[in-house]
RNA sequence: GGCCGAGUGGCGAAACAGGCAGACGCACAGGACUUAAAAUCCUGUGUCCCGAUAGGGACGUGCGGGUUCGAACCCCGCCUCGGCUACCA
């Protein structure tokens, strides 16, 4: 088998078999005999593709891995399979394959690796893609390695950069409407910044404020925020890679501190990264996630007085009704974000994000110190504190008031680290009523609650809150009116008067983009410094035609230790430059961050080699968008969304003609290590030992114990997830409060009883049946080359495939595996004679001889059923029809090769090893890869009769054989007369037939 | 807490649009081949009941209701597990 495998695996790189030439989309070869027109498949594709796509092309893309130091993990074979299967059937359709490979290679292990041992990163990166790109090979992927690239590759990552000055180049200017390459139009576009209006103001004031006005309005834009820096890591994070307040890598603790950060301007596109995921074919479950990631909401922004007097009060409202809402509060105005502004009425209090502006101005002098301490410990606190909820709220009351712009009322304003000063305008109004945070917040600080909403309008609400939607109440000349009405209207008064308007917000917040590490992708821009080598602010980029601007070498690897980017100790000849006119310029020295070069990866395998372009406008015509993309949904959020907004991007500034990249989307599910048996067991360690030493009279002899303190096993049902001192989780006894010890058990030690396992010996002791994520840790992760070793790749292939639906979170069974490579064996002995002396040759049961038309209907049904599984990628079920192909088969003793040739054609995506040898002993000379898919033709389907169920009143009561061709009469006459039937209906009335063509017949009788 | 998904034999699963529940595989049991074992091949296998056998019956897709001639599938309520998210006003 071993042999087999890497005869073919030689075969197709001599071969170049996968090669696919695209700009020669006629390219016909004699291997190449297709007779009939590849189906239509994708006829869909109008909503993201243009309508001259060309239907005989799929491209089908898996989502790159990251090269780590592990090797190939069983999950990534599972949609690489699966990719793998769709491209070889599609091959065999006629359809030219685009099916490419590559290393998404930056990133921190390998740079984590440096810092350790001096190694640098890229003979670490180098040395791991070998051994991905050898397990690979080894699994027989149909992969055109010709196009192979890592992002870490200097011709690759002249382009990212390249993509970087083009959303440098671009604002988005949210008010034209265009048409596109598409021919969609749409509002909203990413434009030239020499296309941005420059106002009066800002041109009066020179070049330099020009500069620095675009530079404010840039898609890549730099801007002071806190970030979330991790001592640990050495770096900068973004907010998707903090999970609990922890670094996603590591679960290292994050600090907030402010520094000098590039941004890419994700939000302008929020709208349109929601609204245009509804024409593609991904699971809804993944553009939900989109669409709650955006989070877009809409509501009002509403201005509260916060200056001295009711008299300045009437004053400032008049100017507003004069002036009409302005683009910043003024000194005397705070502003809040409110999606529920029909509760205006019900407004008892105000809060301030701890860092919002204001709070400085509206604190009195008494409650100067109390603030500044909150806010200290605010600034203090990781996002994991701020965000625990078991502990309630906490904020501290400023002292200043704020007027109710709608009844003239005074509120006192708050600060709380509750509000968010990077969502909305970092203020609310505070409605315990109707917000839940809200009254909480109320209720712990003995703050009014006042009722405006009520689900019938009717004053008397006895509830604490009211949450949803109703009517109107205790709301001047709004009393009545239903909540969605209310708001319409109050937004539009509010408009009037000038103080408020309809606002739009989105969870989703601007992409940090720059991480301090090495091992990343430099980025194009020099710093222009002033005469004592301080930055101005000013910036310039490299030209394109000086890209790319490579990493520097450097010998010393560790971390700066302070948010300091790595690159800044690089040598002086790679930081520093003088510009033509004189002006001393510094490079920026942080590094892109890792999805930089995962965003647009795509795009390069249609065109890998193109030293003038990121791709040329007529390839990228012809190949995009992806047609068929496979991955993990652990990507379901992050990549995706990146790499749809670089894609947007680069549709506006017109580089790419799709507006969207991947067309159709599927998520591969999990695999899990074996199910695993947990029993539990308390006492000390020594009797721990002597329960679970496997000898069975030791566990017996704790049978008749009543000493409900002494060592035993426990029910899993008697235990409680407890968190200990250090952090970790641990199980304790729900009674008792002792530690229970969990102990893997062997599966013979077990036994199902009602709905869950328990000890054979002991049928009291529930025990946990689980499969876990695999991890190091617990010991039960499958290294993929053992499997091959053992059973073959065809095996492992077909494993993977036959375990569950593609989708699905399924557990590894090694049994299973062989299972499937017992089926292989069966298929090789139903073509081959292992028996023979003079070596392998065709088994004598596979004739010339004309098929029988049993066996073409089975061949038939075959073709057909393995056909529409592969195109819904139901290739578990596809798996099944084989090996019922087989065994049928294999208790015939004549095998027409006309029945069997088209089999090896069926078999040969899955298992293609195995296939290509045996199409070679059935006599071709060389590789099935362009062969055609066979054609089922319904006419071999027809059997002369069948077998119909007969019902009565929906209970299956027997079956009656009819000919085919049996019309509803005869069918219903034949169920009556059958004896079971007739026996049954004596005595009654039929009041009513049931006959559905095909499937059955049912009597209705009293 | 919120959102999404899933619960079918001892196990992985199948059932395509509401129409024969459990295809296919694993495991197990019995048998054949073998000195023996492995491999391979054959037979059986949801649970319970009646029956010597042939055969027949009842129950059965997490739980409780509903719609329907008929529900694993649709609707309502609940339970359990998994994923995502976590004060976004």
């Amino acid at each position: 088998m071993k042999r087999i495998e890497a005869k073919w695996q030689a075969y197709w790189d001599t071969h170049q078999t996968f090669r696919v030439d695209l700009d020669d989309a006629t390219a016909s070869d004699d291997s190449r005999n297709h007779s009939e027109p590849a189906s239509p498949q994708h006829a869909n594709g109008a909503a993201t593709g243009g309508p001259s796509r060309d239907a005989r092309k799929k491209y089908v893309l898996d989502m790159f891995p990251y090269p780590s130091g592990a090797g190939l993990h069983v999950g990534h074979p599972e949609g690489y399979t699966a990719t793998d299967i769709v491209s070889r059937y599609s091959r065999m359709r006629g359809v030219q394959v685009l099916h490419p490979m590559g290393w998404d290679a930056f990133g921190l292990p390998a740079e984590d690796y440096a810092i350790k041992t001096g190694t640098h990163p890229a003979v670490t990166t180098a040395k791991n893609i070998g051994t991905f790109k050898r397990q690979l090979k080894s699994l027989g992927f149909s992969y055109d390695w010709s196009r192979e690239f890592a992002t870490t590759d200097p011709e690759y990552y002249r382009w990212t950069q390249w993509i970087f000055l083009q959303l440098f180049d671009t604002w988005y200017d949210a008010t034209c409407v265009w048409t596109g390459q598409d021919g969609v139009t749409r509002t909203g576009k990413g434009r030239p910044i020499s296309e941005l209006p420059i106002p009066h103001d800002v041109a009066a004031n020179g070049v330099n404020a020009v500069r620095r006005y675009q530079d404010q309005h840039r898609l890549a834009y730099q801007h002071e925020a806190p970030v979330n820096w991790c001592p640990m890591l050495g770096t900068v994070l973004a907010n998707e890679e903090i999970i609990d307040g922890k670094s996603d890598r590591g679960g290292h603790p994050v600090e907030r501190v402010p520094l000098r950060q590039w941004l890419l301007r994700i939000t302008a596109y929020g709208d349109r990264l929601a609204s245009e995921l509804d024409d593609l074919q991904w699971p809804d479950s993944i553009k939900l996630m989109q669409k709650n990631w955006i989070g877009r909401s809409e509501g009002a922004e509403v201005d509260f007085f916060v200056g001295e007097g009711q008299d300045s009060f009437k004053q400032w409202s008049s100017a507003r009704k004069e002036s009409g809402f302005s683009r910043e509060p003024g000194a005397e105005g705070l502003r809040i974000y409110t999606t529920r502004p029909d509760t205006l009425f019900g407004v008892t209090y105000m809060v301030l994000a701890p860092e919002h502006a204001a709070v400085d101005r509206l604190t009195t002098a008494e409650r100067r110190a109390a603030v500044d301490t909150y806010r200290q410990q605010a600034a203090m606190k990781s996002d994991l504190d701020r965000t625990d909820l078991a502990k309630g709220k906490s904020g501290v009351f400023t002292g200043g008031y704020a007027t109710n712009p709608v009844n003239g009322e005074k509120v006192p304003v708050w600060i709380a680290d509750y509000v968010l000063i990077s969502y909305g305008t970092g203020a609310i109004m505070a409605v315990p009523a109707h917000d839940e945070r809200d009254l909480e917040f109320a209720t712990q600080f003995g703050i009014d609650v006042r009722h405006v909403v009520a689900p019938d309008g009717q004053p008397q609400s006895d509830a604490p809150g009211f949450f949803e939607h109703g009517v109107a109440i205790n709301s001047g000349g709004y009393n009545g009116l239903s909540t969605l009405v209310f708001k319409t209207k109050i937004t539009s008064d509010l408009e009037a008067n000038g103080l408020g308007r309809k606002a739009v917000n989105y969870r989703l917040r601007d992409w940090l983009f720059s991480r301090q590490r090495y091992w990343g992708e430099p980025f194009p821009i020099w710093h222009e410094l002033d005469s004592s080598g301080v930055p101005t602010g000013l910036m310039r980029t490299d030209p394109e035609t000086s890209l790319p601007v490579l990493l520097p070498e450097m010998a010393d690897f560790k971390p700066t230790g302070t948010p300091e980017p790595m690159l800044s100790k690089a040598p002086d000849s790679w930081l520093y430059s003088t510009a033509s006119d004189g002006t001393r310029l510094k490079r920026e020295a942080n590094t892109m961050p890792q999805w930089a070069g995962s965003c647009w990866y795509y795009l390069r395998f249609a065109d890998p080699k193109n030293n003038r372009q990121f791709i040329d406008p007529a390839i990228e015509k012809r190949w995009l968008p992806v047609d068929l993309y496979v991955g993990g949904a652990e990507h379901a959020v992050l990549h995706l969304l990146y790499s749809r907004f670089w894609h947007k991007v680069l549709f506006d500034r017109g580089h790419v003609s799709t507006v969207e990249p991947f067309r159709r989307l599927v998520n591969q599910g999990m695999i899990l290590g074996e199910v695993e048996f947990t029993g539990y067991v308390v006492g000390d360690a020594s009797a721990v030992a002597a329960l679970t030493g496997g000898a069975g009279s030791s566990a017996n002899s704790m049978n008749g114990s009543t000493d409900s303190t002494g060592p035993r096993w426990i029910s899993v049902r008697e235990l409680t997830d407890r968190v200990d001192a250090e952090g970790t989780a641990i199980r304790v006894v729900t009674k008792t409060g002792e530690v229970a010890t969990a102990v893997t058990l062997v599966g013979d030690r077990v036994e199902k009883k009602g709905d869950a396992f328990v000890l054979k010996d002991q049928p009291g002791v529930v025990v946990d049946s689980r499969a876990h994520k695999m991890s190091k840790a617990r010991g039960n992760v499958i290294n993929p080359d053992v499997v091959v070793d053992q059973f073959g790749a065809d095996s492992l292939r077909l494993y993977e495939m036959f375990m569950g639906p593609l989708e699905a979170v399924k557990p590894w069974g090694m049994k299973g595996v062989e299972g499937v490579a017992r089926f292989l064996g069966r298929v090789w002995r139903m073509i081959v004679d292992e028996q023979s002396e003079s070596g392998i040759r065709l088994s004598h049961t596979v004739q010339d001889c004309p098929a029988t038309a049993e066996q073409l209907r089975v061949l038939h049904r075959t073709i057909k059923a393995v056909t529409r599984d592969i195109e819904s990628l139901g290739f578990n079920t596809a798996i099944s029809r084989m090996m019922e192909f087989v065994n049928d088969f294999l208790a015939m003793d004549a095998r027409p090769k006309s029945v069997i040739e088209p089999f090896v054609l069926l078999l040969s995506p899955f298992a293609p090893h195995l296939a290509e040898e045996l199409w070679q002993l059935l006599g071709h000379p060389s590789t099935l890869a362009y062969e055609t898919w066979p054609n089922h033709d319904d006419a071999w389907l027809i059997e002369s009769e069948f077998e119909i169920p007969v019902q009565l009143n929906g209970k299956l009561r027997g079956k009656v054989t009819v000919p085919a061709d049996a019309d509803r009469e005869t069918i219903e006459r034949a169920a009556k007369a059958d004896p079971v039937i007739a026996s049954q209906l004596e005595g009654k009335t039929i009041v009513k037939t049931i006959f559905v063509p095909g499937k059955m017949v049912n009597f209705v009788v009293k």
